[in-house]
DNA sequence: CTAAATGCAAAATCTTTGCAGCCTC
DNA sequence: GAGGCTGCAAAGATTTTGCATTTAG
């Protein structure tokens, strides 16, 4: 009851905080399972799952769960922000503004007063744009087949 | 290959649709499950798991799954439109209007062109505001979160 | 050396599937 | 009356938990 908490420094914990801090946005169990594999060799589910759970309960990461059920787990205290995803490469990012202005407790149509929200865009990341310079003219079919 | 699958109408098929169509947003099916169950009597999980699923298929309806990961289901075609969940009563809303002004195309800081988003806000919706006006001057719990 | 952490496998959830009997058409 | 539909229970998939062994401090 009086030593907080008795954690220890391990090889695994690492590894699992290491990759989701180093991602530039929300990641998901089986990247950051993959990924610390990677750097660890071995790793067990459950390690990722239990460790995930306890940096949850410290507040040293959130939940994010996107609107197409995956869910992917981020550095806490990064204040609001939205998420973005590419459609293409399928990488989530974590947005730097929030494209939507609207006062926290303006009531909208409907009679809805508004404290907050969570919201998930969709497009093409800058890297995919550059690869996939728009199909407008020509050969938009690059080599696909 | 003629007939349009052999699709029977029945009352449990029935009871579903009709309790989705007749909620204001999203339901999820537990909603789904005990909503039908007091029109039918009793009805099993996995008629009711399957009869999403053919509806999905054929387009009648579509999954919605909030940021607090659940999976809900509403009315096909109803075009665009966001959520609203509210924070007292838990009920989601679809929202007639869209309060983000973003043009298809954009591209936002960061370089990400912006295609589509689903977004769900939260507070207060009208019944509940008026249950509980404000608690300015008086016994507030100020800073809750 | 002691207690916490890991990893495996079993347990708990949620969703899908197999099958026998029921109910539309 | 035939074949689709329902309901139960078993099978999958995902996440959590129990326990023996390993390891940090």
């Amino acid at each position: 009851m009086s030593t907080p908490l008795g954690q220890r420094h391990t090889r695994q914990r690492d590894a699992i905080l290491q990759t989701i801090s180093d991602a530039k946005g929300p990641v998901s169990i089986q990247q950051i399972l993959g990924r610390a594999q990677e750097a660890l060799g071995s790793l067990g589910i459950a390690t990722v799952y239990r460790t995930l759970n306890l940096l949850l309960e410290s507040q040293r990461i959130r939940t994010i769960i996107l609107p197409d059920g995956q869910t992917c787990y981020e550095r806490a205290g990064l204040g609001h922000h939205d998420h973005f995803q590419c459609r293409q490469c399928r990488t989530v990012y974590d947005l730097e503004v929030c494209p939507l202005h609207l006062a926290r407790g303006t009531i909208i149509p409907g009679g809805y007063m508004v404290e907050d929200h969570e919201m998930t865009l969709y497009g093409l990341c800058p890297g995919c744009a550059e690869a996939k310079p728009v199909a407008k003219g020509k050969r938009g079919r690059a080599g696909k087949r």
